[in-house]
RNA sequence: UGGGGUAUCGCCAAGCGGUAAGGCCUCGGUUUUUGGUACCGAUAUUCGGGGGUUCGAAUCCCUCUACCCCAUCCA
């Protein structure tokens, strides 16, 4: 848990406070069409996580108001997401499906308002009646239709009476409105078609924007948790039901952004089409970034959770680095699974100074993980290593067997390479070696310094089996199409040799191979004659990284952005006279100025307060910068402050009596309640204190309580000055004069 | 182009007028019989750009720019 707060949770706290709702309650409301994916799973950790923080509760809603893209396999496959990340659902999984007939109940009682018509233009016509995001739309002659005439319509829609498209219900609200969503958004459609719970029951369905909010309100949410992309809904979301005025508590809607991750696809569409065509084993497939993939590959809930809670919740589009992922996965393995010796790409090695068999007792374990257990590794004359792990000609800093280079078998002996041998095209099929006898891990007298110790298998008692070796499914960081897959996404070796306990012995089922990477014994191919092995995710691994370096100059040099600057509108007549004016005779600065005049709201406050007070640089400031903030989505008649008050403000800032500090705080204050500045500036007794002689004991306080920042201070860091200051404005309640004690603060500091 | 959003380190992300958190990545170093882990250290004089207000601005005001979403009888 991260230990500053989102701000979902930061909103939830806020209606827990104000006593807006007793219990908090969100749903994950996901639409049985394919399987969830990581995207979903940062989804039921939001709101799973924030009813569990805040003693709430959580459903599992199944959005299936589309009866031609859902199933049954899809609701198992959401479950068994949910259930293995660990989250549990109360009173069963909820079902759209299951309110089809209090929606429609609603939609009755919106037409009996006349909120809601029967349409009968085709869909084309419909398009076009909408108008688009520049030109308002127009509304259907249907519009017109009698509230008796709908109950009518609507009710043959439901029997079945008509052909799909002949008829929708669309919600009356405005055919002009700048959200394109509220142009009389659609309600129902007819669907003569089988709906995999509801059966063959309904012929009309209701659309998203209907549904959903209606089921939230049904199912006491309160937190209505969604994606960015759902913000212009909002408004039909509230339409609906403050239009029905049901009884009060209601659900609130609230976006944040949804989870992209590079070289990652997270579209259902575009991970439906891979399934379809076959380009991966199914919606498992280790390589698919659903929940049931990653759990086929290895990865742990655990995992998941954990980097759902990394990755934090905003609303900025973004995009996270699949490194972060496995990271998460790396950091949860290292301290649960066992490290055993996989080989797999075998390069045999005869030790010939070696003669008949022993066994080295080893633990799984490294010394930095506390865990007991361990098992019997065999050895004799032939092994296999890693062929990586050998080169004739090495580069400087390889740490492993060369020819003059000797190195330690992983909990057995020091060799020494004496001869390689080649086939005719001069591969290396085979290394000869000898081994010092008194080297024995954990009884080393040899006085041989090694660099490095590596995996190593028995040839006569090792395993073979199969490793599959996954790779990004797409090989471009923001891949769009099929174009951009991987094609080395899976590399299959059928015969890699394991030592002989992790399939006797089978300690777990996730395991470390050492110095590769974590691996899973694959759930559904694995049996004991054919043992197979996913590769989760390899370990870190700061040699290839240096070895192949180069390469990976992936990173454009990106060219600095060059800022264009666009061009301001011109100021009209009047406008261009009230800013020279302004500069003029009044003497403002441009900006100033310039913020006045364009705005016939802000010019004529101004001018208001002008006329009580001649002050007009510092009313044009606090207009210009303060007012403007509150003019911004109010009419001036609707404040409950009033340009007289403003010149009062002003006045006293003016006569030195407040502090601009002090001020701002009055004039928050002014907003809240409309009351004078003098009465709030006299019942709270803000008046500034200049006075040294009373700021000085306070300063030497702050300075007495913070001696490391007085040194940081001394040593150059001279920004700590704001620190000082602000303690002793805080301490003052903001009464201080901030010139006099920044120069006193100054002074003292020296 | 109307409307709705968003911009803080290579990638995420805190911050809500008073010292620019944290994680990932990267780079050094220590420990290590995994080139792993762990541990130490480095890495934003600056918050999309430009102005303004203020003793003091990532935070308030003005303005410009870039990106995302909306014209499915999908959700």
């Amino acid at each position: 848990m991260s230990e500053s707060k989102d701000f979902l949770r930061t909103i939830v706290e806020k209606d827990l406070e104000a006593g807006k709702y007793k219990e908090i309650v969100t749903r994950f409301p996901p639409e049985p069409n394919g399987f969830p994916h990581i995207g979903h799973a940062k989804s039921i950790c939001i709101n799973f996580g924030i009813a569990r923080d805040y003693q709430g509760h959580c459903n599992l809603r199944m959005d299936d108001t589309n009866p031609t893209t859902e199933d049954t396999k899809y609701v198992e496959a959401i479950k068994d997401a949910v259930e293995w990340l660990g989250f549990e659902w109360d009173d069963g999984v909820r079902f759209t499906s299951d309110y089809f007939p209090r929606i429609y109940d609603y939609a009755v009682e919106l037409i009996k308002m006349g909120k809601a018509y029967v349409d009968s233009l085709n869909e084309e016509e419909m398009r076009e009646y909408r108008g688009t995001v520049t030109e308002p739309g127009k509304r259907s002659k249907y519009a017109l239709r009698t509230v008796e005439e709908n109950l009518d319509l609507f009710l043959r829609m439901k029997k079945g009476e008509f052909k799909d498209g002949e008829h929708v219900l669309r919600a009356k609200i405005d055919m002009s409105a700048a959200n394109m969503k509220m142009r009389d958004p659609l309600l129902y459609r007819i669907r003569h078609a089988h709906h995999y719970r509801a059966g063959d029951e309904w012929h009309i369905y209701p659309m998203y924007d209907f549904a959903h909010c209606l089921s939230d309100y049904i199912e006491g949410i309160t937190h209505s948790i969604c994606t960015l992309e759902f913000e212009n809904n909002r408004d039909i979301y509230d339409w609906v039901l403050d239009t029905l005025r049901l009884k009060l508590p209601r659900p609130y809607q609230h976006e944040f952004a949804r989870l992209a991750i590079n070289y990652t696809v997270m579209s259902k569409r575009k991970l439906l089409e891979l399934v379809e065509k076959g380009l991966v084993s199914g919606w498992d497939d280790p390589r698919m970034p659903t929940i049931a993939g990653y759990r086929r590959r290895g990865y742990t809930p655990e995992s998941i959770i954990n980097f759902c809670d990394q990755i934090g919740i905003a609303k900025a589009n973004s995009m996270v680095d699949v490194a972060q992922l496995e990271f998460c996965i790396r950091d949860d393995l290292n301290t649960k699974v066992p490290r055993v010796m996989c080989v797999l790409d075998p390069l045999k090695v005869t030790i010939e100074n070696y003669e008949g068999s022993e066994e080295f007792d080893a633990p799984y374990y490294p010394h930095d993980v506390p865990k007991e257990g361990s098992r019997k590794i065999p050895f004799s004359k032939e092994i296999y290593i890693e062929r990586d792990d050998f080169m004739e000609n090495p580069p400087k800093d390889y740490f492993r067997l060369t020819p003059e280079q000797p190195v330690r078998l992983r909990h057995a002996y020091i060799i020494t390479c004496k001869e390689v041998i080649k086939d005719a095209d001069g591969n290396i099929t085979e290394i000869k070696a000898i081994y010092h006898p008194d080297s024995k891990s954990g009884s080393d007298t040899s006085g041989i310094n090694v660099k490095s110790a590596i995996q190593w298998v028995d040839a006569k008692t090792a395993k073979a089996v199969e490793v599959r070796l996954y790779d990004r499914l797409y090989s471009c960081e923001a891949p769009e199409g099929l174009e951009d897959l991987n094609p080395d996404s899976l590399k299959v070796i059928k015969n890699a040799l394991v030592e002989p306990a992790v399939i006797t012995d089978k300690p777990d089922e996730r395991f470390q191979f050492e110095r590769q990477g974590y691996f899973y014994a694959d759930p559904v191919d694995y049996t004991d004659e054919a043992p197979v092995f996913n590769k989760i995710v390899g370990l870190k691994d700061s040699w290839s990284k240096k070895t192949k370096a180069p390469a990976k100059s992936e990173r454009k040099p990106q060219a600095k952005k060059v800022q264009v600057e666009g061009e301001v509108a011109p100021m009209s007549e009047h406008e261009q006279a009230l800013f020279d004016k302004y500069t003029g005779e009044f003497g403002l600065n441009s900006e100033v100025a310039n913020t006045l005049a364009r705005d016939e709201k802000l010019s004529s406050f101004y001018e208001d307060a002008l006329s009580t007070l001649n002050s007009p640089v510092s009313i044009a400031n606090i207009v210009a910068n303060e007012v403007a903030r509150e003019l911004k989505e109010k009419q001036a008649d609707e404040l409950l402050f009033n340009a007289k008050q403003i010149a009062q403000l002003v006045k006293m800032v003016d006569e030195e009596t407040i502090s601009s500090n002090i001020a701002k705080q009055v004039f928050e204050q002014m907003v809240k309640s409309g009351e004078d500045p003098t009465q709030i500036v006299e019942a709270k007794g803000l008046v500034q204190i200049s006075d040294p002689s009373q700021i000085l004991p306070i300063i030497d306080e702050v300075i007495a309580k913070n001696p490391d920042n007085v040194a940081k201070f001394k040593a150059g860091n001279t920004k700590l000055l704001g620190f000082f200051v602000g303690q002793v404005l805080k301490a003052t309640g903001g009464k201080a004069n901030p010139k006099v004690v920044n120069e006193l603060v100054e002074q003292k500091l020296k």
